[in-house]
Order: structure tokens, then sequence, then C-alpha cells
DNA sequence: TCAACAGTTTAGAATAAATATAATCTATTA
DNA sequence: TAATAGATTATATTTATTCTAAACTGTTGA
């Protein structure tokens, strides 16, 4: 399957009618050759910066947001003021350098699975996210 | 020690004078039977509520943040619109309710420890927090 | 008692992310 | 071509958070 026809898919599975701009969003999003973690303004960003074609913020949101609900971008539990969203839906998780803002993918491998034992009636785990934050490690503060 | 004291100890540790307002914040933080989650907006509601004197927002933001950095009261990292905090600043996790919008916690023992092997070197982990996000569980969908 | 001061509190302004709106545009179908 | 449904956009709105500047408080020292 050709790219495009890919991004069809993926849009069309969203909901979504293949436009010129949601095609867009899905060569940045999905063409790339690693996953990479973003916010909605640095997409934009990135969208000015390799495209002939404008997007307005609104259309970026709602495409966002459309895969999120579908799974196709997950977001990042960060508290900090603006969404983070990663490309790559495999099953990993993140250090947050709190004192550089940045995020970094810890590996499966790298931390053991998850086991939560207890259960909500009715409810199911939709996902598991672990973060931890990191800060410089100066050996004088003990 | 009187509760009072504890109050202004903290306060003072985390370099603030106790004042009345502040003292206001630390009997509805740190006197309640049980911890409990809040936004800022939930914290500004009980207090007016319960208290016969006026908490501006900014007085509550400030000393909700100089606790934070005491490590006080922790910080739930939920991908919300708005910032989370827990008084139970013990080690354990959550459940997010993506539903009903509300936390759950989950208790050391029903979580394994999470082991990161992997390191960032000149950084420490200052926090681990596990967010499992839940829904209902309808049979119907596979 | 008063003046000086350092730190507090406050209302309101400013900022910024996210969402909503309403007009215009596009593409498909009849 | 006309009708339509949905898409895109600029702009306005909303909302959490942060900033600011003025007024306030309490202590110290003359």
């Amino acid at each position: 399957m050709a790219y495009a026809d890919q991004y069809i898919d993926k849009l069309r599975k969203s909901g979504l009618r293949p436009t010129k701009q949601r095609i867009k969003i899905c060569e940045v999003l999905f063409d790339a050759e690693k996953t990479f973690h973003f916010t909605i303004k640095e997409l934009v960003k990135i969208i000015e910066n390799q495209a002939n074609i404008k997007v307005s913020l609104a259309t970026v949101y709602n495409t966002v947001h459309a895969f999120m609900r579908k799974g196709y971008i997950k977001e990042i539990p960060l508290n900090a003021s603006q969404s983070y969203y990663d490309t790559n839906v495999t099953h990993h998780h993140h250090f947050f350098d709190e004192e550089e803002n940045k995020l970094i993918d810890i590996h499966q491998d790298d931390v053991d699975e998850v086991n939560i034992k207890r259960t909500i009636p009715g409810k199911k785990i939709r996902s598991v996210e672990v973060i931890a934050k990191i800060v410089s490690d100066n050996q004088s503060q003990k």
C-alpha cells in the first residue's frame, strides 16, 4: 500500500475525509523515519516550514484529536501548560526532564511490566503510563 | 506539636511567612481526616465555603506552588486542562476515569514497584508516577 | 509615636492553550 | 448546474495560570 493510501485509510477510519490539509498533517505525523513527541504548536510550525499549503490551528486540533480517539497517536500525561503527543503508540514510557522541559523515551525493555492488581467494577484499563520526572543530580545536595 | 504549629513549620520551611490566609490554606490541605485530590479552583471553593476570610487566587497559587517545591503536596500528571494536586505524598498511583473525570488512588500494595533500568547521565529520578486510564467496560465492544 | 522597610495580599490585567463560531470554500452527486 | 454536506479558515471566546502594581501589615528603630 502506498503511503498516501495509508494516510487516506487512517483518515477514513478516524471519520475524516481525506483533504489536502489533513493529508499534509499525516505526512508529518506518520511519514517520519522515527516516531516523535510534539505539541500542537510544534506540529503547526513543522507544517509551516515544510509545506506549501496553509493549515489552520483549528484543523490541526481537530485532526490530532480524531487520531487520538482512534489510537493513532497518544497523549503523554504531563502536567505542563500544554498537551504533549506521541506518534509512538507502542508500549513504552517516558522520562520528563523538568529543567529542560524535554521528553525522553524509555523503552519497554527498560521497565518491568506494570502490573496493577486492583480493578474497578465496570471499568477496564485503556492505557498505563509511567512518567519518571528527572532533575539534575547535584552531588552537593544530599 | 499543635496543629497550628505544624502549619507554621510547613510554611516557614517553604520559605513563607505564616499569615492568616496561608494558615487557612494549610487548614484545608493538611487538617483533613484523609488526604485528597484537588484542583486550584476546587481548593478556592472549599476555602470560600468554610472560611470567614477572603483568600485571593494569586495567594492560593503561590502557596500551593511553594508546598509543591517542598514536596508537601504533589502534582498528578494528567493531561487535563487544569492541574491536579494530591495531599497524599506517599508512594502510590492513580486510576483516571476519563468518562467521569475522576481520580482514584491505587495503593502501593496494588502495584509492583516500578523498576526503571535506564538512567540519564547527570540526572536523578525525582518521582515516578503511574497513571492508568480507565473507561467503561462494555462487553458489546470486543 | 512615627517613619522606614520588607514582605503580603489583592483585584484586575495579561498571557496562552484550547475550543467554538460563523462565513466562505470545495467537492461530490443528482 | 444546483444542491448538499462537509471542510477550512480567521476570528472570537473561554479558561487556567501568571503577572503586576497598588494597597496593606507588621516589625524595627529612632
